[in-house]
DNA sequence: TTTTAATCGAGACGGTACGTCTCGTCTTAAA
DNA sequence: TTTAAGACGAGACGTACCGTCTCGATTAAAA
């Protein structure tokens, strides 16, 4: 017997009879206010003004600028993601090429960075970020980690938490204090000296 | 040679008719604020009130209150400073050591980590922290790991710079991204990893 | 003869599928959150929650809240008619008292000292007011007054818009100025001194 | 020898430093807009624009809007008061004068009515304004009545408060109720009645 | 010792943005 | 079509701080 079909009606949820094109409109707003003025230049008030859209509109579905710049960087953050390569260092590598790009010159990544800055005065921003984003790619770096181990491609004994943050450390470094790009041989050594040189590349 | 017995009237300068009680009472109160209310929590108004002091006589020897901070974290980050051990990989064990605290259980710390996280939102903050902070200290390590070399303690080939993002890279970014404390037995693998195995130790 | 009982079909008014329920519920809500919480605390929102009814239903029937209390009124102000009497002196005396009961005691009063007021803040209202209320209850009072006058219970030569200028004067007086009771006897007092003593009472 | 006569320091006021420009400016800007865009057209938003003064300002002097609007009413209701005449009758005559005209043309006539009008909607404003204004104003005319008692002008038998009512009712009735105007001769008609003719005038 | 000038605590000022509230309109789904 | 529900653009509310300013009082150098 099928299934009344009518929409909406899944397990008590609400309708979420939500505007999807204020929601774009503001998205869009603050990472261009970002770009422009800077995070303190990332207003409630100046993101309702250019989206055109409502103070309250962006206070019903976000509880503040950091849940909308959040947003904004979820939906960024796909490109971080990379395919199946031939061999797991080189996955990593081609992840950590993207990192750098992104942290480097994508608009979203100074989302990351603005982010990043306000956790350290705030701790529930901390937490979020440390959720939503950082969870979910330390994960993916770890599974690929234990993979490249157990295909023999890396080192038996590599520690793999170590080894993350000894390949993430310096990156994060250079874009968070240090303020200087990362170029690709750089990288590369990097890569090789927390990996192990190997033939396959 | 008759010292010149007026107080400081060193090359055209003014009297400097400061007073050095109000001085310290902001330093404390910003600190303090800092620690209990986060950075946001953190603001002229308040440094005043809690200091006893006039607004205006903030203003008047600090441009902000990331200043104020920056002046707290220079009176604070001569913790940090090493004095000559028996080996250079000694050294810098200690001193990374010295790190790992402040950054971890040192009030000042947090101090620093604040100005890192405003460094990102504003780039003023991110060149003054640069100079006054982060410029002296890596001259310091960078000086440090030349006398190993030069000392046939580190290697010949070692890439100085890339190898101090090594060391803090990993450092910062637990301290600044994924909110873990450092054991000391990671910070040693860590050195080592860096440096190189020594008999030394 | 059987009326026609549908709801309400007189002279070719549109066939009003309204709810009768609905708008009792707008009435008495409207009524009740006057008195509870004056008549700022009368908000259409309110209006709506507690009566159990969507805003726009009110907007449908009514443009403002003015009109909702307005609508109120009308059906509480029948309270201040008066049956004929042995004399219009009489009459005029019951009708004033029935006033300042109306005015002192009755939730409906407080109705109409709240639309008076926001008649002086909004030309419309004070129009809409005269119109739908003022003017029925003077032009009453004046044919009363002329009915005495032909019937030789009052001087000829009685002013009749002055003379219900001095009637009602005074009470509405108190009752938006000095805030204070009139007691009967002064009422009494009132209507002999306007109108002049007699025989009759 | 005189004490000297330094400014300040009297009874440990503060010094109260108050602008007085700012000051005007807002009552100013009140008055306009009120005469303007009406009651609810007064915003603390609109006069602070409009007076080129911070919100903050006004809030920090004037708790609301209705107090903005009394210090207006106070600083013009100077115009009421009426110099000694040859009688009474005269003296209070020339004050009802004073009266219609100030309901009826005056600008600062608009704002005793907006707050008789929010009066109604608010009973501390109905404190406030009783307070502030009409207790003054009735004082002044309960004490020439008296002394028209007193003199012979006036019928021993007056009731004081009853003829003050019978007086202004008569006046703030077609001001508030009916918004007609209140030709001369009927406001000589009207003092007649209530205070008895004389052969003075 | 007197004068002069900078610093001090205090706090008013013109502003900006905050987060909340209510308005009156519009949209959706159910009855 | 009307209903309840509630999202939407708009804009005022009252608050918190911003950075600048003026005010007398205090203090320490220079005259």
């Amino acid at each position: 017997m099928a299934t009344p079909d009518k929409p909406r009606m899944q397990a008590g949820r609400a309708p979420e009879r939500r505007n999807e094109q204020a929601r774009l409109a503001v998205l869009h707003a603050a990472d261009d206010l970002l770009a422009e003025l800077g995070y303190d230049g990332v207003t409630i008030e100046g993101i309702a003004a250019r989206a055109g859209v409502a103070k309250q509109t962006i206070y019903r579905w976000w509880p503040s600028k950091v849940d909308v710049l959040m947003d904004t960087l979820r939906e960024d953050a796909e490109r971080l993601n990379v395919t199946p390569q031939k061999s797991v260092r080189q996955e990593i590598r081609l992840r950590l090429r993207r990192l750098v790009e992104f942290l480097g010159k994508d608009p979203a990544g100074l989302v990351l960075l603005a982010l990043i800055g306000q956790a350290q005065h705030d701790a529930p921003t901390a937490a979020r970020l440390t959720e939503d984003f950082f969870a979910g790619q330390r994960e993916q770096d770890r599974e690929r980690l234990r993979r490249g181990i157990d295909r023999g491609e890396l080192a038996a004994e590599l520690r793999v938490e170590e080894a993350i943050d000894a390949l993430y450390g310096p990156i994060y470094f250079r874009a968070l204090v240090t303020h200087e790009r990362m170029p690709r041989s750089y990288l590369d050594r990097l890569v090789e000296s927390v990996l192990g040189t190997s033939g396959l590349g």
